[in-house]
DNA sequence: AGGAGTTTGTGAACGTGAGAACAAACTGAG
DNA sequence: CTCAGTTTGTTCTCACGTTCACAAACTCCT
């Protein structure tokens, strides 16, 4: 399984090759706040963009739309970026998160599966100012090889080992039927990628190392679906269903 | 902001209309617990069709990729489904889970933006078997008006109003550019639409009372990012970045 | 310089979620 | 009926995440 460990793309210098010495605000960053830097990042392009050069922790908040608290506390993670007083140099703040995400320089990303989701996804131009560039296209439909998409061409899912060697590949987005979900999702494993993108509806099973982020639409739309529910029958019947229920001392006369 | 609370399809009988009597489960489902419900539904259609009739909590926990505490906790909140020293009638429990969710019945579901994204989305016929249905396909370039998909046709974003008091469309889904995301949303609020999945990567300001979930790809990808920058550093320099830092006193005498 | 006004970074309180562990409830065999 | 075996539902504990609240650190004005 050791097959691709190359030297990747390692953010360079930046102090973090020593040992254990000065301070190492890098230790262990909690999920729900690596979850949240891209927002804050998304953000602060978004203010840089408008020519905004400093920025306090309620402005970004209210940008991200989280709680300032919460963001400082994120924020906090990272190191002290800020000046007390004054906020957020947005630049340079925008610059630290990119670096701790890993997005300063482009991640080659390959996509499994160019049916109607992996034409629109390799259409799709969000990803490469955002730190990840598509290098290739697969599928194993004999009809679809050589379709041109952009300056980009299907290629054989067969190709897919060479192709993660010579482009040091680590990202694989999987946009195949379900069924072939995890046929594909081995094979890429076994040729050297570790992190993948799933937007099949289905369980992935993947060794120790390999990170599997999944994106299922159908699940979203059924969590908006149960809180749908929930505010029509608290209209309907039973109104004391979302408030909690009420201490019963203030109704001690009747 | 009342204009379409109408009816909608609140699920029939069952058992929810008293006010405060008998057993009561359905107080308040955690959030976690109701974003896992949709996976074990899943799970126990994939077993449904295998023809399984009945499953312990330890086989559904590993169809789904869960714990099976989790599971049996997650479960709990509905009611006590299972037989204990047997496990769960698979049929019964899916039933019962599609219930609580609000799949039992069809939602029926308005795209906004039929550009790459929303083709795909359009096209896709994974949701009418989860219980929604697309039921109208909007977009505000004249270009794109009227043309056909399936068995639907593109109409105008300015029909929005009439569709929505019409069809009793609670739930939107915004695959707009990031610019148009915002006016999108308040339109469809403004509307009627109670529920939004977005696509695009923005913040999106609403009243409360309605829900937003986002799905933003380039964020996911960002967060294996970081993940992926880690492995590659664990692998070059520093070796102990993962580990906890090691107390300086082993070093005491450098 | 000093003091008023801002805003960060963080300690501490609180709430939510995960998982281990086990009693209660069932089945089936003898 | 009893007993061994199985599996659920639930309790308890710990870890994680959120929010409050405030001292520390800065700016700017007088
Ligand atoms: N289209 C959507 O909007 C949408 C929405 C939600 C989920 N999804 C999910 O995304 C996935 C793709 O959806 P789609 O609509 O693009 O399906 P699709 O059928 O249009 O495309 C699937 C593509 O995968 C290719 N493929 C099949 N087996 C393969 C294999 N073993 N190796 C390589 N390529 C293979 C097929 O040739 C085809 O081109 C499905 O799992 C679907 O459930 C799609
Ligand atoms: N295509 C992808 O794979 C992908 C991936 C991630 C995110 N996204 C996001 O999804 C959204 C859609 O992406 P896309 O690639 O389909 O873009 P697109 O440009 O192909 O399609 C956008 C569509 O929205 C329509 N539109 C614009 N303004 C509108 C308005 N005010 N009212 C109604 N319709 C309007 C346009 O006419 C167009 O048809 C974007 O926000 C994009 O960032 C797309």
């Amino acid at each position: 399984m050791t097959s691709a460990r190359s030297t990747r793309n390692g953010t360079p210098g930046e102090g973090v090759s020593r040992s254990a010495s000065a301070r190492a605000p890098e230790r262990g960053i909690p999920e729900a706040t690596i979850a949240r830097l891209p927002v804050y990042l998304r953000a602060l392009i978004t203010l840089s963009e408008r020519g905004i050069a400093t920025c306090s922790s309620e402005e970004l908040a209210t940008a991200a739309g989280v709680n300032s608290a919460k963001l400082r506390k994120d924020l906090s993670y990272l190191g002290s970026y800020g000046t007390r007083g004054v906020g957020y140099d947005v630049e340079y703040l925008r610059y630290q998160i990119a670096r701790e995400i890993g997005v300063t320089q482009d991640w080659p990303v390959v996509i499994v599966g160019i049916g109607n989701l992996g034409h629109a996804l390799a259409n799709y131009s969000g990803f490469s100012s955002r730190g990840f560039r598509i290098v290739a296209l697969l599928d194993s439909d004999p009809a679809r090889l050589g379709e041109k998409l952009g300056d980009m061409r299907i290629r054989g899912f067969d190709e897919i080992e060479t192709l993660v060697e010579e482009l040091d590949i680590a990202i694989g987005v999987i946009a195949t039927p379900a069924v072939s979900a995890q046929d594909v999702c081995d094979r890429l494993v076994a040729a050297g990628v570790t992190s993948i993108l799933n937007f099949a509806p289905t369980v992935l099973n993947v060794p120790a190392g390999v990170d599997v982020r999944k994106v299922d639409l159908s699940i979203e739309l059924q969590i908006l679906a149960y809180h749908e529910q929930r505010k029509a029958l608290a209209f309907d019947g039973a109104v004391d269903i979302v408030e909690p229920p009420v201490d019963p001392r203030v109704v001690e006369s009747a």
